[in-house]
DNA sequence: CTTATATATCAAGATATGTTGATATATAGA
DNA sequence: TCTATATATCAACATATCTTGATATATAAG
């Protein structure tokens, strides 16, 4: 890993909406954009963006499927940041609960 | 480790500056900051700003001695801040030489 | 083709962080 | 006590990041 690398992904983790939405989405597994926008009552654009910080430091991986984005844990994940979110899961995180929104299920 | 904790610790990590430290001093082992200030040609007081940040997120501690101040890792260590260690460590960083300055050597 | 839904991006303002130079504190030695 | 050395802290400025509201894009349905 590059020094740039590592600080992307340090800079992912250094904010407390996105350790609560990987703690999430590792807890729910795939989840569309509109779901979270829901369960954590979050202005859109504000998760979008979370959303793409951590997919841009190699945490999530995005699938579309129709007019959906499915957001998951990144899989197979490095090692180090394997530990990382073995960490963010030991937080005892205030987290909201799963709603479902969209017409999807 | 709760949430607050966590973020002091993905902060401290969250600097190009501070990612060459850590590991400079986990190379050299035991520093005084004088030491430190001369080999990074580092002026003092963002030195010790840094090394400030380093402590109180867990990473280093302090030593007194005299006019002098050592800082070396921590240890014992917990395991999640092992694990970045050791990946900073795997980080091919341009560090400069250890030159020592100070009278202690 | 028009409209509605889902998501992404952008611009502006607020807040946080890093750098620098100045100053404060603390210890050792003359 | 006075001075020099080592370190810490503070204030001011520059830069980066987060939030919000507005707008853009893309897909599906009518």
């Amino acid at each position: 890993m590059k020094m740039d690398v590592f600080l992307k992904t340090t800079a992912a983790l250094n904010d407390p909406t996105r350790i609560k939405i990987l703690q999430f989405i590792n807890l729910h597994g795939k989840l569309c954009v509109c779901d979270l926008e829901i369960s954590f009552d979050m202005i859109q654009s504000r998760l979008s963006r979370h959303l793409k910080i951590l997919k841009e430091a190699g945490f999530l991986s995005v699938k579309r499927e129709g007019r959906w984005a499915f957001y998951e844990i990144r899989s197979p994940q490095d090692q180090f940041r394997n530990e990382c979110i073995k960490e963010i899961m030991y937080l005892e995180l205030d987290l909201p609960k799963l709603k479902k929104n969209c017409k999807t299920s």
